[in-house]
DNA sequence: AAACTGTCTATTGTGGATAAAAGACAAAAT
DNA sequence: ATTTTGTCTTTTATCCACAATAGACAGTTT
């Protein structure tokens, strides 16, 4: 097959949600800007709304006729794309299956686990290469070098440089700026969790991200921006594997960071730095201590 | 064709040149080590030189029989490899063809342009889109962000962060340490440039690359590395189309290398950092001015 | 007049095919 | 006992084909 529908099928299960909410549905350009696709696959949805008797479609009229049932989604393994898919299956391997540094990566053997062809496999590994963990040999195979403690010790110099300037950047960002109301929010989520963090722990991740790309994106250095994907990815898998003391460690994180966003609001550098290098060498040892 | 042979007629000329000095060739697995090629492509030189009566082989003995003619190599434009075919056409292209930022950039049509398939230029672009200038639209076209003054300034403020760092560094490295002599070599290569600027003042791009690359290196941490290619290409195309003023601003630039290799002797973190940001600064303008 | 729909075209994403290049292994030579 | 060669297999680099998706334009509706 040439392509998976998988834009459709996403699009298709998230636009089932919103007709669950309303009697008819608006215009195809105006569902194409909600969901974030184009008029052509907007019309797949709706054909194939009208084919499972969701919906009367006559041009402008878009009358819903029944909610929608559990089994009128596509099951979720359908709509992952491609290129998620190889990134899961591939982490999984290398984390997984004792990823020796030095190893080699082979193109054709992993298409084949995957169940998919070498082009997209070749292209994630393109992708991939820029986090470092990954190195092509011209005409000849990839190598691993492996989630090393020199691999977490590289990453976290950068993002230590990284993290420091763009915070003193933040404290310079106009009390009118969009980042304060945004640091609000987040920081509102922190007491939050904080205050049931038996059975909300697990929110923390993404929340850790959350508050560290707003602070990254106030440096408005692309360069910045781009390396907090690596810093991203590695945190995200690291998360799924390490799980001893999780509760404990995102308690601690949390109030660190709830520390940070009061730096922040004073303005004052020397505060900022301070509280900044506590957190980030908290974060660090983390790291470290899941690596040997 | 599947794949251009040029691997092969890049190692079959510069075999040629190997040939011309002796009156006969190491064994094959030799060979190979030498031209940085398997055994495969080294049979197949071997093959095409017995054709053209260059040398009589018969297992071991690989006797020269007469001297390379012009006519024998290929000629250089079929020794390049299609990745730095479609590197050169495309920045030439967003160079040269008034880049706006913004613009669509075409898989389909930058591939027709060049006479290649899509795939070579779609994992090119997936390679070079690291650098910052162009960013992908999923199922859907790459933007070109441009050289515009925004990214030239986010470049060298990462520049000068990293190369800060990595200068102190180079610093504390052993005596005993082959950076010391790397950097006695080049310091020498200064000397003598400057000593017949007006001759050779073209020479100080690929100095400029080679003295930068190696404080870079005693960082020991890839991700710094790693990020000079960026600067490495962004210097590359801009010498190319920037030539006003060269002999000056080379001259320059070299005599503050030299202030800044002595301060690195030295070891003295003050004096490194004096050297270092007031090179940096001139580079920057340097880069500045060549933008709008 | 502005927004929407019908229809058509162009481009992207992905698998498959194939030549080039790498590389494995046993037999042969030093 | 290495190193080299002969032979064969595997993998990479690249082109091509085709379904999915995006997008353009004219005609239609409000």
């Amino acid at each position: 097959m040439a392509k998976q529908n998988t834009v459709f099928k996403d699009a298709f299960n998230r636009c089932l949600k919103l007709l669950a909410e309303t009697s008819s549905l608006p215009s195809e350009p105006e569902l194409g800007t909600t969901l974030g696709v184009s008029r052509t696959t907007v019309r797949a949805i709706l054909t194939r709304m009208e084919e499972l008797q969701l919906l009367a479609w006559d041009k402008r009229a878009k009358v819903v006729l029944r909610q929608p049932k559990p089994e009128d989604y596509y099951p979720a393994e359908e709509t992952d794309s491609l290129s998620d898919i190889i990134e899961r299956s591939f982490m999984r391997r290398i984390l997984a299956g004792g990823a020796e540094p030095g190893m080699q990566i082979n193109e054709l053997e992993l298409a084949r686990d995957i169940g998919t062809g070498t082009t997209s496999v070749r292209e994630f590994l393109i992708r991939f290469s820029r986090f470092g963990l990954i190195e092509k040999r011209p005409n000849s195979h990839w190598i691993l070098k492996g989630f090393t403690r020199e691999f977490a010790l590289e990453l976290t110099e950068v993002r230590e440089m990284f993290e420091l300037r763009s915070a003193a950047s933040f404290a310079a960002l106009a009390p009118d700026h969009p980042a304060w109301a945004d640091l609000d929010r987040i920081e509102t989520l922190h007491h939050e969790i904080l205050a049931d963090i038996d059975n909300r722990y697990k929110e923390f991740s993404e929340l850790d991200e959350r508050f560290h790309l707003l602070v990254h994106t106030s440096s408005s250095n692309r360069f910045i921006v781009d390396f907090y994907d690596i810093i991203t990815i590695v945190f995200h898998y690291h998360y799924q594997w390490n799980k001893t003391n999780a509760r404990e460690r995102n308690a601690r994180a949390l109030e660190e960071h709830l520390d940070y966003i009061a730096a922040l609001r004073s303005r004052d550098p020397a505060r900022i730095e301070t509280a900044c290098r506590r957190h980030l060498k908290s974060a660090r040892e983390t790291l470290l201590q899941s690596i040997q």
